[in-house]
DNA sequence: GAGTAGATCCTCT
DNA sequence: GAGGATCTACTCA
């Protein structure tokens, strides 16, 4: 499975608009490369995270905290961080540097090194469930917040892309998952999924 | 199958 | 001291 990739450079996530970068990202592969072991798939689900203005975001009203410091970072930055006291959520930052927006990586389709992302997770067999939605994903990855503050270009964690591009009627855009408290902004379209894909995360239970 | 609670800990107030 | 960009398992129907 290893064909053409061309890592993704900075401009492509120095745009201003991060909803177009989160559903761009959409097809491209992550890798990563941790523990020695390399680990790779195709970025099915993203969500985007719109800085300051978004409720939903850990910068929203221009807060910064030594959390959210990362968001404020250069674009391709890694912003990791903890929820729940057990879930690494793994995000990328888009837009110039100060200005916090980022995309949340959901959901990836494994390709390589679907053998160590078993051991990570403590499974015994792949299933369709191992790198869906974000906590579950980080993990399949090896990726923690000792990861934070990098960034995608780097020898250990990268995104590429392979030329596969995702048909408009392929990609479905609905509002965001766990965000209830980002009240009216809990309605805005910023999740991009691949139509159909079994790696993407369950609607709502 | 749907709904709910518990796990678990870092961060901000 | 409260709560969070989650996930899983267990209950009940």
């Amino acid at each position: 499975m290893t064909e053409k990739l061309k890592i993704l450079d900075k401009a492509f996530y120095n745009r201003k608009n991060v909803v177009q970068v989160a559903r761009d990202l959409l097809g491209k592969i992550l890798i990563t490369q941790l523990d020695g072991y390399r680990s790779s798939g195709r970025i099915v689900e993203t969500e985007a995270y719109a800085g300051v203005e978004d409720r939903a975001s850990h910068a929203f009203g221009s807060k910064r905290t030594a959390r959210s410091e990362h968001l404020y970072g250069d674009p391709g930055t890694i912003y990791i961080y903890i929820c729940y006291g057990m879930h690494h959520l793994f995000n990328v930052i888009t837009n110039k540097k100060n200005i916090p927006h980022g995309v949340l990586i959901r959901a990836l389709e494994p390709m390589e090194g679907v053998e160590h992302m078993l051991k990570r997770t403590g499974r015994l067999t792949s299933d369709f469930t191992i790198t869906k939605g974000p906590g579950n994903l980080s993990r399949a990855m090896g990726m923690t917040k000792l990861q934070s503050g990098g960034n995608v270009f780097s020898e250990e964690i990268f995104i590429a892309d392979d030329g596969l591009r995702y048909k408009k009627n392929e990609i479905i855009v609905t509002k965001r998952i766990g965000v209830e408290g980002a009240r009216e902004d809990a309605d805005l379209p910023y999740r991009f999924i691949v139509k159909g894909n079994p790696y993407v995360s369950a609607k709502k239970s």
